[in-house]
DNA sequence: GCGACAG
DNA sequence: ATCTTGTCGC
């Protein structure tokens, strides 16, 4: 697949993306995340299957394979994709949402890797990007849980989201099957104080092949596990 | 031609 | 994403 291809495929499937709302009840929320390729050209994907509304996690799954496309701004989908739908299918449970570490629409073709997934799976995907990749916005004010709208050539692509007190905001935007204010709403409810959401979170620790440390009972519990 | 550019 | 020293705050 050369990168005109690719951008073909994104193109086509772009107009299959639902931006509706058609997310039901959330037990299960799901976070994805691939570590970088080391020397090898071996990456390590992973997910986390949380419960919710407890966010407690309840399963967990990480795979190491060869990664062979090459990064390439916009095309992150057909690096990350085979991975992370390889790790995926071993899981047992059957996730209602999943957050992913990436675009959804707030890309130039408007199918990011959340998208991507998203119709791959048919199911609702949420874009939780921690740095921009087109798009343009005002300044998003200091307090948590303040956002403001990202546009590109007009058109509402995305939301730049303070998930957390002095640090950069997140990027979120549509998957697929859930809309912009509810993509928002579940980025908050998944977040426990840090800037990114549990799921995600979680994914990326398990991606990087850390031990994966249980939830604090408690806020001073927390802060001393963090050493 | 120049700058920007998810992870 | 990775590299990389010092600094800030709990």
């Amino acid at each position: 697949m050369t990168p005109d291809q690719a951008k073909k495929v994104q193109r086509e499937l772009a107009v299959m993306v639902s931006r509706r709302n058609e997310l039901e009840t959330v037990r299960l929320v799901a976070g994805v995340d691939i570590s970088a390729p080391n020397a090898e050209g071996l990456a390590r994907a992973a997910v986390v299957v949380l419960s919710y509304p407890e966010l407690a996690p309840v399963e967990t799954k990480v795979i190491t394979e060869r990664v062979t496309f090459p990064y390439v701004p916009g095309l992150l989908s057909f690096r990350e994709s085979p991975l992370i739908l390889a790790v995926c299918e071993e899981l047992e449970g059957t996730p209602d949402l999943i957050l992913v570490d990436g675009q959804g629409i707030a890309h130039p073709r408007r199918l990011g890797l959340a998208s991507h997934l998203g119709l791959l799976w048919d199911k609702p995907t949420i874009g939780c990007a921690k740095s921009r990749l087109c798009g343009e916005h005002k300044i998003v004010p200091a307090e948590p849980g303040s956002y403001v709208e990202m546009t590109d050539n007009g058109e509402v692509i995305g939301a730049v989201l303070r998930t957390r007190a002095g640090a950069a905001p997140l990027y979120i935007s549509i998957g697929h099957k859930v809309d912009l204010e509810t993509a928002v709403s579940w980025v908050l409810r998944c977040c426990c104080g840090q800037r990114l959401p549990e799921p995600t979170r979680l994914a990326h620790t398990a991606a990087s092949g850390h031990p994966t440390a249980p939830k604090p009972a408690d806020k001073h519990l927390q802060m001393k596990l963090e050493l």
